[in-house]
This record gives C-alpha cells, sequence and structure tokens, in this order.
RNA sequence: GGCGCUAUCGUCUAGUGGCUAGGACGGCAGGUUCUCAUCCUGUUAACCCCGGUUCGAGUCCGGGUAGCGUCACCA
C-alpha cells in the first residue's frame, strides 16, 4: 500500500512533463490499492497564475487522473504549520534566521558562499535558514535509479526554508507535507537531485519516516537540452486542441520513461494501473521525437466508434453541419486521420465546390473524353448507392479500352479536385447525384476553356 | 567551475555473465487497392572509447569521453 502524490506549482498550464509526474505516482498508489493525494505548491506568490489551480485540475480529468484528497500549501501555510515547523528546526538547533538580502542567483554567477554569515548573529527574526552541518554524508536509495546517491554537507548551502514573507520554501513545505501526509514514495523531476541533500537533512531533523524517493528523467527537447516553453510545444492542452486524444498523449507519455518487462507499448491508463511496476523506470533522459505519437494517436483514433468521432471531430467542424452527413463521411476518412485536426482538410470537398487546377489533369485531352464518358455513365445511373453506381462499371471501362486508374483518377479530380481522395464511389454517394453531376459538368466545362486557350 | 546523474538501432526501448543483441515508431522495398491512407510481408540500423575481472562481457569494476541536471528568500 504506497502513498504518493503530485505536487504541481499552479505557475501555468500542465505541460508534459508534470503530465508524467502525475500518472507514475497515480499508477503506483492505484496499483497497490493506495492513495493519490494532489497538492498545490502555491508557495511563491510572484509566479502565481490565476486560475492555475482549475487548470491544471481541469487537464488532468481529461486524462483520467483522479486524486483521493486534496491539499493547497497557502491555506496550510495559513493554519501556520510549516512557521511551527520551522520553529521546531530554530530551537533544536537546526535553523537560524538570516537577515541577508534575498539574492538573484543569475547575477550571482557560481561564486555563493555555502555558509551563511548571519548563521552565528543569533538574529530573533528574518529569514529562516537550514543549517547545514560539516562534514558529514548524506544518502538515501533513488528507487527509479535503484542506487545510492550520497553527499558531503560540505557542498550543500545553507537552504532558506522561510522567506521574509513568511511563506515557506519548497524545502520546507514539501518535506514537512511529505512527512504529515504520510507520503511513501515521492517521485519527482530529475532537476531535484541537487537539493536532496537539504531535503535529507529536513526529513532528519524534522523527524518521522521518511519517503522513498525516487527522481524521474527529465524529457529532452529534440534540439537539445531540457523540454522547454521557448523551444518545444509543451502544454498538454495544445496537444489536445491540435486533435491529439488523451488516450494517445497518455500512452505515448507513460512510455517516456519507462517500459514493462514485455515491452508491451498499448497501455489505456487502467491497464498501466495494473501493469505498473517501479522497475521499469528508465535511468536515462529520454528525447521527446513526437512520429510516435503521431502512431499512437492514428491507433487510438481507428479504435474507437464512428459515433465518438462525430462527437470529437466536432470543434473542427463548421456549426452547420449535421451529424448525419458527418456519420457518412467518417467512415471513409477515419483511416486517414492522424489528427482530429486533420478532419477539415481531408473533407473539404464534401462542404464546399473544389476549385478548378488546370494543373491537376496532366492530359487534358483524354481527361475530357474520360469525364465525359464518366458524365454519360452516372446520368445513366439509377440506383445512387455503391453497389447501383459501380456495377458492371470497371469491366465497361476496361472493355472501352481505357486505363482504369486513369479513369478514376479524372474522375476524382473533377469531383474533389484532389488527386488525394477517400475511394471515389463511396464519395460520390454521399455527395448525391445532383452534386456530382454538376461538378463533373463544370469541369468538363473549364476543360474545353483551357484546351482552347 | 563545484556537486550529481546518465550512456543499446535516427527515436522509444527489451536485455540483468554465455543471444544470429529482440520489439515498436520512423525510413526503405513489396503485396492489397481506382489515388492517398489503412492493413499485411520483408528490410534497414545499435551495445560511446580504453583498460581490468572472468573460460566467457551490452551485462561487473576503473578511467576517459560525451550528454544532461543543478548551484535563488522559484518550484
Amino acid at each position: 500500500m504506497v502513498r504518493t502524490r503530485f505536487a504541481p506549482s499552479p505557475t501555468g498550464f500542465l505541460h508534459i512533463g508534470n503530465l508524467r509526474s502525475a500518472v507514475y505516482p497515480y499508477a503506483w498508489a492505484k496499483n497497490t490499492g493506495g492513495k493519490f493525494i494532489l497538492r498545490i505548491e502555491d508557495t511563491d506568490r510572484e509566479r502565481y497564475v490565476e486560475g492555475g489551480i482549475e487548470a491544471i485540475k481541469n487537464t488532468l480529468e481529461k486524462f483520467g487522473i483522479s486524486w483521493d484528497e486534496y491539499y493547497v500549501q497557502s491555506e496550510r501555510k495559513a493554519a501556520g504549520i510549516y512557521a511551527k515547523a520551522a520553529e521546531k528546526l530554530i530551537s533544536s538547533g537546526h535553523a537560524f534566521y538570516c537577515q541577508c538580502a534575498a539574492k538573484n542567483a543569475k547575477e550571482e554567477g557560481f561564486s555563493n558562499q555555502l555558509r551563511d554569515p548571519c548563521r552565528d548573529r543569533g538574529y530573533i527574526s528574518g529569514a529562516v535558514k537550514l543549517k547545514i552541518p560539516d562534514n558529514e554524508t548524506v544518502s538515501y536509495h533513488d528507487f527509479v535509479l535503484d542506487k545510492d546517491v550520497s553527499w558531503s554537507t560540505d557542498t550543500v548551502y545553507d537552504a532558506t526554508l522561510l522567506k521574509s514573507d513568511g511563506f515557506p520554501t519548497y524545502h520546507l513545505a514539501a518535506m514537512t507535507d511529505d512527512l504529515d501526509m504520510q507520503i511513501s514514495h515521492i517521485i519527482r523531476g530529475h532537476d531535484w537531485m541537487p537539493s536532496t541533500p537539504i531535503h535529507l537533512l529536513v526529513f532528519q531533523y524534522l523527524g518521522g519516516v521518511r519517503p522513498e524517493i525516487g527522481h524521474l528523467t527529465d524529457i529532452q527537447s529534440p534540439k537539445g537540452g531540457k523540454l522547454s516553453k521557448r523551444k518545444d510545444s509543451v502544454f498538454c492542452e495544445t496537444f489536445l486542441n491540435d486533435g491529439y486524444l488523451p488516450d494517445a498523449l497518455l500512452n505515448f507519455v507513460i512510455l517516456l520513461g519507462w517500459a514493462p518487462k514485455d515491452n508491451r507499448e498499448l497501455f489505456t491508463l487502467s491497464e498501466f494501473v495494473r501493469a505498473f511496476d517501479p522497475k521499469g523506470f528508465q535511468k536515462s533522459n529520454p528525447v521527446f521525437h513526437t512520429e510516435k505519437l503521431d502512431w499512437f494517436n492514428g491507433h487510438y483514433i481507428r479504435q474507437i466508434s464512428d459515433t465518438e468521432i462525430t462527437r470529437l471531430v466536432k470543434p473542427y467542424v463548421k456549426n452547420d453541419v449535421e451529424d448525419t452527413k458527418l456519420m457518412q463521411i467518417i467512415p471513409l476518412i477515419k483511416d486517414r486521420l492522424v489528427k482530429l485536426s486533420d478532419f477539415p482538410r481531408l473533407t473539404s470537398f464534401f462542404f464546399s465546390l473544389p476549385v478548378f487546377d488546370p494543373a491537376l489533369f496532366t492530359a487534358p485531352d483524354a481527361d475530357l473524353l474520360l469525364l465525359s464518358s464518366a458524365y454519360d455513365y452516372l446520368t445513366s445511373v439509377t440506383d445512387w448507392s455503391k453497389t447501383g453506381i459501380e456495377t458492371g462499371w470497371t469491366d465497361n471501362i476496361k472493355a472501352s479500352g481505357r486505363k482504369v486508374g486513369d479513369f478514376f483518377m479524372a474522375l476524382r479530380i473533377a469531383v474533389c479536385g484532389s488527386r488525394f481522395t477517400p475511394p471515389i464511389t463511396d464519395t460520390m454517394v454521399v455527395l448525391g447525384r445532383d452534386e456530382v453531376l454538376t461538378r463533373i459538368r463544370q469541369t468538363i466545362d473549364n476543360l474545353k476553356l483551357k484546351i482552347k486557350n
């Protein structure tokens, strides 16, 4: 029975890395019949984004990730929980007040002092900092890396626990909470690794049962370095709006840094919960190449029903298009859909007259004959259905000595204005007899004009 | 620069001392087909380097090299 947590800061929308940091602990907790906790770490008032909390919850829900317990650090701060923890550390001699001006790491460069000059000044107010002991070794076993990691405290700086505005930093808040909430396993980003010795000390001084700790790999940008807002598309909502299914994105992300022993690739969330094994965590950083995501998405789209796709494709379709029309079209383009947003591009000719592009007709004279022949034949068709149109047609074309491929290509271009379309007969059925005949007639006229000039 | 982590096909990965190093995506080729796509088949391509341990190393150890992370009163 495992208790895990996902602890995002409401500083923006949920990104790919967040999603992964949420789904692993979720799966682990559910796999063991334990509890998954959502904890909002909103202790940085500067970076707080209005609506950030709702956005995070909202997106998690889209992926089917639900939580058993929910906490907000600013509320716990108001209850005095972190101040109390800080006092405990001060009174036991493991923390001290500091009245130095806040440093800005970017400006300070790499010449930071590890030991704070205020540690022995006996101030009775100010920011609270951790008093790092000299010449000690702190260590833990990382369950992701499956490795013991240790530091000399001589390389650790006196980290701030409580800011002068009374808000705790991550170092105090998260550790206090993990203890209070009896978190059994901390799964967090690799970028937290360097500050782990601080956390180990805080845990030790606060007392209680220390959670196991594991550091997830960092997702790398294909452009090098870690995935970032600047150079990459990172927000889950962006992918969702772009027509990626939550199942596909989740499946893709799950496999970025985790793999089962049998190397299975397809997982719904509940299947992942069942298959989850902490031994499957990857140790080296994956690169965020999305080719496989496209494959997953196409795969999942092909799995779902036409009725469901009709619903999903709505945001990408004009309002006045009826469901019955959509239901006719979807079977024709389902296999061609990589993203839901491909729908309008693949189906434009169903809704509007294609523009005549003379360049598409490579042999205008021959095509004109083919189209005239097609027009004559289609006029004679009484049963405007797939079989009604198709029966005997191909044989007739062959008998007339024409190439079937050329014939249908000319027809395809005339009716759809493109060389790439669903099977033309099915398309014509959906379009309707009058529309099809009109389009062919117009194309014939346009072609004649072209030939004349 | 200090501290720390990592290292198998282009990408995601399986591998836990004895394998022709496997799968998936992508690429390429072929089949199916009125085009494209789907689907099917085949194919391509990897153990970072150097030492050591061992009868035997992708697997263990050491050293290089490379990549990554981090050095805030941000998380």
